[in-house]
DNA sequence: TGACAATATGATAATATTGTCATATAGTCG
DNA sequence: CGACTATATGACAATATTATCATATTGTCA
């Protein structure tokens, strides 16, 4: 892979690598919401919450779109679920790496 | 999704969410490599390249296993790939987002 | 128009990430 | 053991991320 494609897809990923915006993109995934909508997830201000969505918007993965005074945000790429997905997978083999070793632990 | 739950994924994303990191996982998706194989992947010094395996590693992604006086990286969870082929999904919809408004704007 | 609601943004402080240098640790081999 | 190779790590500087406060912008409606 060369650096620009890697520098690309890194910010997609660095888009994701925070857990109010996974919980946002989780949130968008099932409904479109506007920013107040999302106020909720997290304990930080309205300040705090629009900044992590420009985050998510200047990725590409959500959109916006004006509905008179609110601004609704729609996931735009739901194929960005996958990588959530795929968290789960390594959590899980993980988990069970560690369940490998304390057994193996226990023979010694 | 529950605070603790997005934590652990985000810390998964965020151990990928670096260029540097992600050409690393691409060639690891190849073959499993020593460090020093890894090193012509970036202009940086060996210190720097061994920080960023520890946090594959420690992310779960990668796993070691020594031979000899080399450390030998393999990549554990090849679902992490989804992760990366996600990533192209977002940026040809980006670019298709932008061609559909260059030609919108054409049209004005 | 003026008050209000929803959202964005500049300035700033706290914290995290990244890279480098020098040095440490671990394994191999003569 | 001593020299060598491969890798890791402490200390530190540069830069990036995150949150907050105060304030600005945008749209609605009476």
């Amino acid at each position: 892979m060369k650096r620009d494609e890697a520098t690309a897809r890194a910010k997609i990923l660095k888009a994701m690598a925070n857990p109010i915006r996974l919980m946002m993109v989780d949130e968008l995934s099932r409904r479109d919401c506007c920013v107040n909508d999302l106020r909720p997830l997290a304990k930080v201000n309205q300040s705090a919450i629009s900044r992590h969505l420009a985050q998510l918007k200047n990725a590409g993965i959500v959109t916006e779109q004006r509905k008179g005074t609110r601004i609704i945000h729609h996931l735009e790429c739901p194929c960005i679920l996958q990588a959530l997905d795929c968290t789960l997978g390594v959590l899980q083999s993980e988990a069970k790496r560690k369940v490998r070793q304390a057994a193996a632990a226990q023979k010694r």
